[in-house]
RNA sequence: GGGCCGGUAGCUCAGUUAGGGAGAGCGACGGACUCUUAAUCCGUCGGUCGAGGGUUCAAAUCCCUUCCGGCCCGCCA
């Protein structure tokens, strides 16, 4: 489970799958260890030692509480890998994602995001009516956009939904709230409130406010909505609890009660989070699930007993993710620092992106925008690694392993619940290296980013249509990139003259340079005559180029200039360099 | 205070499962291309593996201690 609001997680860590880590070392099973390359392998082993019944049960989960963010995917793709190995040994998987959707609202997101992901700030929408809403689940909040949706909680469950398929990870979304009216789970909440005693006994030894007053079952007042938490059973063979509505502690600031005192059932309510999470892992039968490093020494040492000792179920396999930092800070919902799934698909491919969730969910890692380029060349090497074009033995043995998890993503099949995988292994795929493909997106035109592209052997003699044209989707991204961070690669070819000012030595030294152009020499001869024509007109160097970008790019640097005027339209650039249009 | 996870080159990280050569990419620097101008190619530099101790013929890897960072041990997810 990831979190609702804090700085909120992400980052990866394959924690103690129980097996592995601490435990069970002195377990039977020594020497059937097998070393994996990738991760999920080693979590999937642990699975099939539970002799799990088919379908195996992957489960992830996350409150509803705001905009949607990356650290979201670590609940989602981490899953998803070890679902997908667990497909390929002959698995049927189901892998569900709670929208724990009961949970009440504590406090205003600062941002928000509308059906188009769209984000806004609080003051954009009705703020005054939606903080009326402290203290209620998120299902029974409207949504702030207004009618897009029935609730606060599924507007953004959706989304969440939704930025999963963009990475192709078809899940099947469960909402609480759902879960608890249909009565789903009432079985659950009968079994621990038949033993209450023990509920409390065994949670007491990780929370100490845990006492003799402590109620498991919380119920949605009746008459102002908010999650209460003072109840009593009234007649448990009746399914029905006693509450008086006295408020809740939401972070530091106290939510009121209206004092109402009244009965309800047991689909009225809801567990409190210590015990809602075993009592989804007994309902769905689930048999993994990976959760952020907050969760490890909270609430799954607690939930891991509650589910033996008053579920009397065994747990699933855990697994740790670590967090990351976006842009070197921790992620932050409440300070703005987030980044959404559609964003970042703006700037790489999605096969990229579920690379950045196949490697060592133990580390910490930072998800840099300014230094995509970076992850970009990385997965570009892995995947070489992975068609044997790199000489690094650790390298190629992950890749050969976990590429075609990275590349095939699922989705839906035309009917029913079951998935296919798509994007296949392509081997003849063109990559333009990241950086090239942002010089690429300096120009407009396409044919010429083409032969761009050929005249640096990027793209083969052979390639086919199809395979120029996956290569140069790159492009545009590159390009965003570029732009979003103003970076060295920003820079535009102008299409009209810019407004340049120049002295007499530079108009000559480039009215020369236009009729070598002129004279048809090509882009390293174009180069080369640069330095010439500097030297003849007593110019520095420097001043000559900056003269150049000035007039192509309307700034003071730019790109190996001699080269890409050898790219453009030969008459444009003399045109251009007479400062004639 | 107790616990979990991390700490390997300027940056991003492999390598720790099972002890044996300290590695990659990028960057930087140098060079080539008539050329100081971010796309190409070649080369070089670069690390007390956070620190200290122990075990061992041999430790980044195992053990102990310790420093730094994140998180948990309240709430909540």
């Amino acid at each position: 489970m990831s979190s609702e609001q804090t700085p909120d997680q992400d980052a990866d860590a394959t924690g103690p799958p129980s097996g592995s880590t601490a435990g069970s070392d002195a377990g039977d099973g020594g020497g059937e260890d097998e070393f994996h390359a990738f991760w999920a392998d080693a979590v999937a082993d642990e699975v099939e030692e539970r002799d799990p019944n088919e379908p195996i049960v992957i489960k992830g989960g996350v409150s509803p509480s705001g905009i949607p963010h990356l650290g979201h995917f670590n609940e989602i793709l981490r899953g998803h890998f070890v679902g997908e190995v667990l497909r390929e040994r002959g698995h049927e998987v189901r892998q569900v994602f709670t929208s724990d959707d009961r949970d009440p609202l504590r406090k205003l997101p600062r941002r928000l995001a509308d059906a188009d992901w769209n984000v806004v700030e609080l003051g954009d929408v009705d703020a005054g009516a939606l903080g009326k809403n402290l203290g209620k689940p998120y299902t029974a909040i409207p949504d702030p956009f207004g009618d897009c949706h029935d609730s606060y909680g599924e507007h953004f469950a959706d989304l969440l939904a939704g930025a999963a398929e963009l990475v192709d990870v078809p899940v099947e979304v469960l909402s609480n709230t759902e879960l608890y009216q249909s009565g789903e789970f009432e079985p659950e909440i009968r079994t621990i409130l038949e033993n209450v005693d023990t509920a409390r006994e065994v949670l007491s030894e990780y929370q100490d406010s845990v006492d003799a007053g402590y109620s498991p079952f919380r119920v949605v007042c009746e008459e102002c909505g908010i999650v209460t938490t003072d109840v009593t059973v009234a007649d448990l063979e009746e399914g029905t609890v006693a509450y008086e509505c006295t408020g809740i502690t939401a972070g530091d600031r106290e939510i009121e009660g209206c004092g109402h005192s009244g009965e309800a059932t047991l689909r009225d309510g809801k567990l409190s989070w210590r015990f809602e999470w075993p009592a989804q892992w007994s309902l769905l039968g689930v048999d993994f699930e990976p959760f952020g490093k907050d969760h490890a020494e909270g609430s799954w040492p607690s939930g891991e007993d509650i589910a033996r000792n008053v579920l009397d179920i065994q747990p699933p396999v855990p697994m740790t993710y670590e967090w990351f930092t976006l842009n070197g800070e921790p992620l932050s919902s409440s300070a703005g620092n987030v980044v959404t799934v559609p964003e970042v698909l703006e700037l790489l491919e999605p096969e990229v992106l579920r690379y950045f969730f196949a490697l060592d969910p133990n580390k910490a890692r930072d998800f840099d925008i300014s230094r995509l380029d970076q992850l970009v060349d990385d997965f570009d090497r892995f995947e070489r690694a992975y068609f044997g074009e790199v000489d690094d033995e650790e390298l190629t043995r992950f890749a050969e392993r976990a590429y075609p998890f990275v590349v095939a993503g699922r989705r839906p099949a035309a009917s029913g619940t079951e998935s296919r995988p798509v994007e296949e292994v392509k081997e003849d795929r063109v990559r333009l290296p990241y950086t090239f493909a942002s010089v690429l997106g300096m120009v407009e035109d396409r044919d010429l980013r083409v032969q761009m592209a050929r005249n640096e052997g990027h793209i083969p003699e052979d390639a086919g249509e199809d395979v120029i044209e996956d290569a140069l989707a790159r492009v545009e991204r590159a390009r965003a990139w570029a732009e979003r961070c103003d970076n060295a690669y920003n820079y535009r070819l102008q299409t009209d003259l810019p407004e340049v000012d120049l002295d007499e030595a530079e108009r000559t030294a480039l009215d020369d340079l236009a009729d070598f152009v002129a004279a048809g020499n090509d882009g390293e001869a174009i180069q080369g005559r640069i330095y010439e024509l500097a030297e003849e007109h007593g110019l520095e160097t420097g001043d000559l180029f900056a003269a150049g970008y000035k007039l192509f790019f309307d700034k003071t640097q730019g790109p190996r200039l001699g080269e890409f005027m050898g790219e453009l339209d030969r008459s444009f650039v003399v045109e251009r360099l007479r400062r004639e249009g």
